[in-house]
DNA sequence: AATATAATTCCATATAGTGGAACTTCAGGG
DNA sequence: CCCTGAAGTTCCACTATATGGAATTATATT
């Protein structure tokens, strides 16, 4: 007979708790700071430890945000502040080899483009930010699938692929082997296979505890961009990716479980 | 009998299911999402937006992550990632005005400096990144707790407070009419309350649905920093918060119920 | 080693979540 | 304007689940 939310209110209590201390709290001091009962707080915290949205420091005693309520908030964050945040870099790459820098983010099950710089010189742009990234032809796409969950990358596998060029590899085995290239590599390089004669390398962006959301990038014609060894691009794309992970939109305070 | 989690896994899953969604679900999109019954789905759904983890759009038929989520984000937050992110904000107060510029932040019942910028010519630091902000005698306290909420500010007017100078006003009465003065005027003055001969300004950041956890704010002798117009001075501080909160820590897309 | 404090486990109880079905609202087409 | 199907909302008997005090084990502290 009064407002309804449930338990919810008990958990948010607790999350609120936590945020508001910086190095973590023990589970006392949860049940201080909320005044739940000792054996409550403890089943709670516990819950919330095994969704992730909480995460235990030193010998699991000492309680912090997890990397789930990260990922979250990186999800749900507004496509225009997260090209704010990278900006400085992309124009650090641009600068530097003249060809098309971008950075794309992984939405449901879809990579887009969300924010790009071009060279001067260059007329035409290959990834305007809102730009569809097909798993199979694009290699920031790649670079960020081949970090997701198994569950997922299966529905993705299953999805029906266009053929965009006829260097275009649609076939499943052959995205599988170039996903688990990524993993070992840690890049990914798509060359023709979405548009003729364009050359495009990605880097993942690994997020402390939150896994990879976002990939950084290079495109442009494969005689002009193919003239940089691939060592040289990928060494400068996984240093900013590198930089934008620990950059402001930077994770909570986290750590292994 | 397998792994027990509880409910938490099912407001996972439709936070997930939301978070996934740039533009927001309808119900009948987080039940397709996430399986759940239409009862059970909209039960969870009406929970999370009591405590305002979720947020109604339009019609309120349409859900997408709420301000609270947000808010657990920025409390969370790394000091070092949000120092970054205003750095080029305080650099430009600093140079225009040639006095120390700094962000202040709400932990927990504290408020504390995070970032600081003097200007080349100053030798004395007043805001070391640490120091701790008394509500009573700092300009950036004051306009950080005059945007809280009534039961948090209670329980800091409770609390005793020290004298620092013979112009710092401990009492409760003066203490409560400059948290209205700063809810009045935007900003918040404080002149000698906690180093003696020290001026400082300070505005509160606004940020979009999560309420006010930042202030922005300026520090120096009153000799120098006091030939200003307060005018002059706040004006630029309210322009670099309004900046800050649009910045690469904004807002999830959000907004009002 | 002794002692205090925190963490964890247990379990009988009842509270709070469940979800199918019934009901209401809304949008669009005839 | 009314009909119709789909989405949203409410209801309620059922039972699974959360509850929290007390007992137990682990961990500091002197």
């Amino acid at each position: 007979m009064g407002s309804e939310t449930g338990i919810l209110t008990r958990y948010a209590a607790v999350l609120d708790a936590l945020a508001a201390a910086p190095g973590g709290l023990t589970l006392i001091e949860v049940v201080r700071a909320t005044g739940l009962p000792r054996g409550t707080a403890h089943r709670l915290l516990g819950a919330l430890r095994g969704v992730g949205y909480i995460a235990g420091r030193d010998g699991r005693k000492v309680y912090v945000l997890g990397p789930r309520l990260l990922r979250l908030l990186h999800l749900g964050q507004a496509p225009a502040a997260v090209a704010a945040a990278v900006r400085p870099l992309l124009d650090g790459l641009t600068a530097r080899f003249k060809e098309t820098a971008f950075l794309a983010k992984l939405t449901g099950r879809e990579v887009r483009s969300v924010a790009m710089r071009m060279p001067d010189s260059e007329s035409q742009s290959y990834v305007q930010p809102g730009r569809l990234m097909p798993v199979h032809a694009t290699a920031s796409a790649k670079a960020i699938w081949a970090y997701q969950e198994d569950g997922a990358v299966e529905a993705i596998l299953a999805e029906p692929r266009a053929r965009f060029t006829d260097k275009t590899r649609s076939g499943e085995a052959e995205l599988r082997a170039d996903l688990e290239r990524v993993r070992h590599s840690g890049f990914a390089v798509c060359d023709g296979e979405l548009d003729p004669g364009v050359l495009s390398y990605a880097c993942p962006v690994h997020l402390d505890g939150a896994g990879v959301l976002y990939a950084i990038g290079m495109v442009g014609l494969s005689q002009r961009l193919g003239r940089f060894g691939a060592q040289e691009v990928v060494a400068a794309l996984q240093e900013a990716a590198e930089a934008f992970a620990k950059g402001p939109l930077a994770a909570v305070e986290s750590d292994r479980p």
